[in-house]
RNA sequence: GCCAGGGUAGCUCAGUUGGUAGAGCGAUGGACUGAAAAUCCAUGUGUCGGCGGUUCAAUCCCGUCCCCUGGCA
């Protein structure tokens, strides 16, 4: 048996926000030698670690993270490039002996990296931004009805008032010559990993109290000195960094358009309906092994056996 | 105590010239192939404050009681 046809082990943990996923990595990652992958889509951005509940030094110092705040505010990530660096992570983890822990609650990321994602070359930003441009101004059934035309297929698939989607199949259409479907139906290199994937699962009831918590202990250790620095080095709000939960709802309150109190309130309730649709998104994937945040002997017990150890 | 305005969905309120009611927000469920902490979809029975009366029929009109808000004492 030729070791490098067999597929290399990571771990993943998923699950919504605040149940407690670096926590877990960090336990798994102790106990198996393991470097801590971020698959958030969040945690990239350098102006924001304690917004986006970035780990602290303190945790990166026990056991090697990698992927997390390298990106700066007024730049954007996406799946495909997503999935590209984490593949580079996890294979330098393997050449250091270490087992990737993918962790995070990006399912789109997790997708793109272990199932694939289309070829689809790299769109051009000025086409892009003139597609949302028009679609702001003209409205998304505009552009619906105009993608009815070009590529039915899409528009079939896709609801009128799908403005991001919409926009998406009208710039990859002219940027590629191609619609949306022919890129999908094309084959997509699979992840050649062997994945034991791990959702910490929290009721919405029980998760929500601890959101609220979580968001005074973030302003307690200075989000709002962090916001403001990012505020200098970027104002604009429609910067990519700033559409992080919590990351809008400051740079309003310290804009001035609204009070802290309101600022506050939005945040709880933007977080908790993230929350509750990642709950949905990890629901329908039936390969994940569900656990309770607590249960950290199941959680390493789990990574044992799947490491053969 | 008097005067006025209110009491309708979890919340804020609309409405019914008398035929048992609907918006927004919330909540719940769902979708998701390169912005995904994004984007989008679906779902509305509630003693219409209590009790009496008028009426074929009352959440609506009348009486009475309770509660809230403001003003006057």
């Amino acid at each position: 048996m030729n070791a490098a046809q067999t597929p290399l082990p990571v771990i993943v943990i998923a699950g919504a926000t605040g149940t407690g996923k670096s926590a877990a990595a960090l336990a798994a990652a102790s106990a198996v030698g393991g470097t801590v992958i971020n698959a958030d889509s969040r945690q990239v951005y350098a102006d924001f670690p304690i917004i986006t509940a970035q780990p602290a030094d303190e945790e990166k110092n026990r056991v090697p993270h990698a992927l997390y705040g390298f990106l700066r505010c007024a730049e954007k990530l996406s799946a495909g490039k997503y999935a590209a660096l984490a593949r580079d992570a996890i294979a330098a983890a393997h050449a250091a002996s270490r087992v990737p822990i993918l962790t995070g609650g990006t399912g789109l990321y997790l997708n793109a990296l272990l199932g694939g994602i289309a070829a689809i070359p790299p769109v051009p930003e000025a086409l892009s931004k003139a597609w949302q441009e028009r679609c702001k101004a003209e409205g998304p059934r505009a552009l619906h009805a105009v993608l009815r035309d070009r590529d039915p297929r899409s528009a079939a698939k896709l609801h009128p008032n799908d403005s991001q989607r919409i926009t998406r199949a009208l710039e990859v259409l002219e940027a590629t010559g191609k619609p949306l479907g022919y890129w999908h139906d094309l084959p997509r290199p699979a992840g050649a990993y062997d994945a034991l994937g791990i959702c910490l699962d929290v009721s919405l009831g029980e998760l929500t109290p601890r959101l609220q918590t979580r968001i005074e202990a973030m302003i307690e250790a200075g989000a709002l000195r962090e916001a403001l620095a990012a505020l200098e080095r970027c104002p604009d709000p429609d910067a990519p960094g700033w559409s992080g939960i919590g990351c809008a709802e400051l740079h309003a309150h310290l804009t001035g358009k609204t009070d802290l109190d309101t600022c506050k309130a939005r945040w709880l309730q933007h977080t908790r309906d993230y929350a509750k649709r990642q709950i949905t998104w990890f629901r329908r994937d039936n390969s994940l092994l569900h656990l309770v945040p607590d249960d950290t002997d199941g959680l390493l017990a789990a990574c044992a056996r799947h490491l053969g150890r």
